[in-house]
DNA sequence: CGAGTTTGACCCGCGC
DNA sequence: GCGCGGGTCAAACTCG
């Protein structure tokens, strides 16, 4: 059932997601339905986001500015046609949670960079509607290298700058 | 033994 | 004000 109409482009242009075994990407549904997900209106640059009192005795220490990160955060999400949840796109994502949508009969997976300075989250959740369609939702850029395509670069690097003393 | 996953509880925003 | 739905935390657990 797999109705792929569109083959994979072989410009060898693309710098990002050069990976191994990636499903096919509906980026159409991305620039054409940008967001019937979360319509949330990213105005209201919260400038004054005073921590929650919380001033629970002793109970949950939530380090405030945490969900307070409401603002501009840059977000889109995109439909990937693959029988696996998560796809590899070149980073380290760390499962901090599942919960069971409404809407959905699948439960939906919340993910985060691994690393140190990156505080990328992305959700992912399987379409009740087709089950071969996953929707991942991407918040946050990442201010770091993605290591898989580091190591493909690194040899690549390595030789430019030993033409490059020429 | 460390990094990542599982899972239930907690917290918060929003609609009624 | 209350209940629901969704997002996050963190302890326990699993796997390499």
């Amino acid at each position: 059932m797999e109705g792929q109409e569109t083959p994979p482009p072989n410009n060898p242009s693309y710098l990002f997601n050069p990976p191994p075994h990636l499903p096919e990407i509906d980026w159409v549904s991305l620039l054409s339905g940008p967001t019937r997900l979360h319509s949330d209106e990213m105005a209201s640059l919260g400038a004054a986001e005073g921590d929650h009192g919380l001033g629970n005795s002793g109970e949950r220490k939530r380090a405030s500015s945490s969900r307070s990160h409401k603002a501009t955060r840059p977000r889109f999400a995109f439909q990937t046609k693959s029988a696996d949840d998560i796809l590899d796109d070149g980073f380290r994502w760390r499962k901090y949670g599942q919960k069971s949508v409404k809407d959905s009969m699948y439960p939906r997976s919340y993910y985060r960079c691994t690393h140190h300075t990156c505080n990328v989250k992305k959700q992912v959740q399987r379409l009740s509607k087709d089950t071969s369609i996953v929707v991942t939702t991407y918040e946050g850029i990442h201010n770091h290298p993605c290591e898989k395509m580091m190591e493909t670069l690194s040899p690549l690097l390595k030789q430019m700058h030993f033409l490059a003393r020429f």
